[in-house]
DNA sequence: CTGTTAGCGCTTTCAG
DNA sequence: CTGAAAGCGCTAACAG
């Protein structure tokens, strides 16, 4: 691997503008002690060579790299997209550079890349991390400054969707339409999101003992939802509540082609509102994450800790229930 | 903006070793001038002490950063989103990182983010560039090493989609099944991206007299395609062919919330086969861009220059044909 | 107000 | 084979 071709160094500006090293630094760094007429020396010669200072060199020395570090689980998810949009656009705005690592659903890799990219930046904004609770814990000591997306763990700043209120309204539309029989396809097993799915579900259940919600291992993504079309049918539910977006649209597709209309037959509801839901035949009923959102409350979250300034709160957005052409009355 | 804690340095493995700094750094480097024996103390040590090199001395001193810098215009599009990813697993197998930075499809800012991020980086892969040809030429100079994607620019590395050819057989897609009134819509004006589509265009129009194709100007998104559908129906054209999917979504959308049939009053076909187009209704027919391989692709012009390895030759990349269910014969 | 000096944490000559 | 010393390019005391 080459080294960089050497560039043009502070020395080289100082020896144009016949003055010393410390009389560059402080005269680009905006220093206030230094003679306006050398500032003017100093930024001509800087300007002719072309001159910036090497970032590199100055993360050395403020210990500061003015990067910070997302790891997103897959960078194929619309969500996790929009969440990396959202911190990239934040940071950008204030001078910071933003280090990806995606961690193709693997534990391990999250665990390994969330120390990695930590020691090359100045934080690491953890999204939806698959790490089991323990070990989360653990790793943010080492990791600090970290803000956490849909997870908490120990006093680190956290951002998250409020899955559990935003399902509960899913499932009051649902009831409201007048289903009783409702199917919830489940996404990852043991994961968090799941967890707090079937929580409201459970206190759904507590509070509307007339209405039976029984659920199917699925899985996350399109093919899953589409694989479980016929266990859904199975069930004589009329209603079913994806795990998500893509899950609702594999099952909404796979439910056509067998002949079934939605909603008259069935209703489907997704959530994340990821941007392809408002363009499915009919359009997905689901509920809105603000992921973009997320990603500038994450950053904001960051900023916090890193200027010192205090911390803004632990912070839970709630998804907004949007109502399109996939949920409707149950068949008569 | 608080400064990093202070972490265990190579020091610290030295004295508990019982070493010099330099046996330290042979050893954890894998040097073969070491005392077998003392390669294991200082194993031990770091471990014990937990204690892993600083990457960003390492850089200062190396010259090297392990990192590489992804400009993309807009980190919205999935198009976008998919190269990223591509660049990104490529890298990360290869130990390298990535940083990211948005445009925003601003020209200015996509000029800055180059050099600025180009400076805390190893190299730059410029996605779909905006700049006019003479900046573009100009900028290359002062980043490499570099990689572009779907432009060209000095003896710069390239990796593209072929619009050209792959353009090509749609239109012919189109002319296959009868259609002799087509309509383009096009993206942006000056854009590159819409200059090869024209070409293509063109070429065909040379080719086949018999065939009409008319422009309209669009734009670049599901809205832009919506939009458009008053002025494709107007045109008495059998078949549209958009700039890109979600163009061509937006299109088929409200073309069928006004009454007409797709593909048997109209044909629409895309062009990228964003993960969205299977699952419209009908399905899109559309060109297949290979997104992701373009970021492997590009990553591994990238490495080439890192590791002084021969060039890889540019490449392009035919996007295939993806019969789907949006193209048919023309109406009776 | 400005120059000199000492590092930031590491790798790499250069001696031994 | 190992240690001492010289930087990588910059900022920040510390003197003047």
């Amino acid at each position: 691997m080459a080294r960089q071709p050497k560039g043009v160094t502070i020395s080289d500006v100082a020896a144009k503008a016949g003055v010393s090293l410390s009389t560059v630094s402080r005269a680009l760094n905006g220093n206030p002690t230094v003679d306006p007429e050398l500032v003017v020396r100093v930024q001509d010669a800087a300007a002719e060579l072309q001159y910036s200072a090497s970032p590199v060199a100055r993360s050395l020395v403020l210990g500061r790299t003015q990067t910070v570090a997302v790891v997103v689980p897959d960078l194929a998810n619309p969500t996790f997209q929009a969440i990396l949009r959202g911190v990239s656009r934040a940071a950008a705005a204030d001078e910071y550079h933003v280090l990806v690592a995606d961690s193709a659903e693997s534990v391990d890799e999250e665990r390994v890349l969330a120390t990695a990219t930590r020691r090359r930046t100045d934080g690491v904004i953890l999204c939806s991390p698959r790490l089991a609770q323990d070990e989360l814990d653990r790793l943010i000591g080492g990791l600090r400054p970290v803000v956490l997306i849909n997870r908490s763990a120990g006093d680190a700043p956290t951002v998250r969707a409020d899955y559990r209120g935003a399902l509960g309204a899913e499932l009051e539309h649902l009831r409201a339409l007048g289903h009783r029989r409702i199917v919830f396809l489940a996404g990852i097993e043991r994961s968090v999101a799941n967890a707090a799915r079937l929580e409201a579900i459970e206190a759904f259940r507590a509070q509307h003992p007339d209405v039976e919600v029984n659920e199917i291992a699925c899985g996350v993504d399109f093919d899953a939802g589409a694989a479980a079309a016929d266990a859904v049918l199975a069930s004589q539910a009329t209603a079913a509540l994806a795990f998500n977006d893509l899950v609702a649209m594999g099952l909404l597709s796979a439910v056509q082609d067998r002949g079934r209309r939605v909603p008259a037959d069935l209703s489907i509801v997704g959530f994340d509102d990821i941007p392809f839901a408002r363009y499915t035949t009919p359009p997905l009923t689901t509920a809105r994450v603000p992921a973009e959102e997320i990603g500038v409350q994450a950053w904001e979250r960051m900023r916090g800790q890193l200027d010192g300034t205090a911390a803004a709160p632990a912070l839970s957005l709630t998804p907004e229930l949007i109502v399109r052409g996939t949920s409707g009355p149950p068949p008569a």
